[in-house]
DNA sequence: TCCGTATATCGCAATATTGCGAAATTGAAA
DNA sequence: TTTCAATTTCGCAATATTGCGATATACGGA
């Protein structure tokens, strides 16, 4: 298959997937870290910093601004692109809430590794 | 070329944006909520929330658990998993801070749409 | 008007992800 | 010991992502 299927989840999980999703690039994080000193860059200020062809570093902020973590405005010729405060929030307290919520793990004694002789990685452990 | 260039970025970017990518798929954020109301699940059990095929959840489970979103214990012949809430903390914390950090976007005004004629999306506006 | 700059889009190739069924592995139960 | 249930891994096909160069669009200045 290879394409995701849709059809089950919530409008909320799919759209806070979406929002992960587009921060789940280290060029995005590294335009998201220029973004917190810069306030606001435009596509061209971002290729001094990042090795990547402009028409790259444009797809990614793209994609950030469709996940709605970027907005941009246009001044003359130039794009100028910001964080959206409130976007940014939400995910930051949807993680938040997850930490609150999650009941306490009752059993976080050591864990033994029992590899298996034919496979890669072990899978089965016994505590 | 299709392959994410590393080389450039720190290893928190590319830690972080592990971390992010993972959450980035509705079926794990599904896994992460159905989580925190169980405390922890084997991959049998998901299998009657989640419409996806046994190797696929745990597909999944073993994505989350790479980027260390998860953690894994074995009883018997059962595995299950349960949410690393350090992780997820630091993951939450990072997102906080960066609404902290960035500046105030000094021109929110309002922004007129320009669409071109050939084009698909509106890429140009006028401030 | 013509040229230069900025940027999104297109087309392509390489790689990664998603999903499934089948097979392999392990521990427990019969 | 044999069988069963739980799980990971493998192999495959379909789709998505990443990255680049080239191109098209838009604006401002000469």
């Amino acid at each position: 298959m290879g394409a995701t299927k849709m059809d089950f989840y919530t409008d909320h999980q799919i759209e806070m997937a979406k929002r992960c999703k587009s921060l789940g690039h280290p060029a995005r994080i590294a335009i998201i870290e220029k973004l917190m000193e810069d306030d606001q860059l435009n596509c061209t200020d971002l290729q001094f910093f990042i090795p990547l062809a402009q028409s790259t570093i444009s797809q990614h902020l793209k994609e950030l601004f469709n996940a709605g973590i970027l907005g941009f405005k246009v001044i003359g010729n130039n794009c100028y692109y910001y964080i959206n405060k409130d976007v940014i929030s939400q995910v930051a307290n949807y993680l938040s809430q997850i930490r609150l919520l999650i009941k306490d793990n009752k059993t976080e004694s050591f864990i033994y590794f029992k590899p298996s002789i034919k496979q890669k990685q072990p899978y089965f452990m016994r505590i």
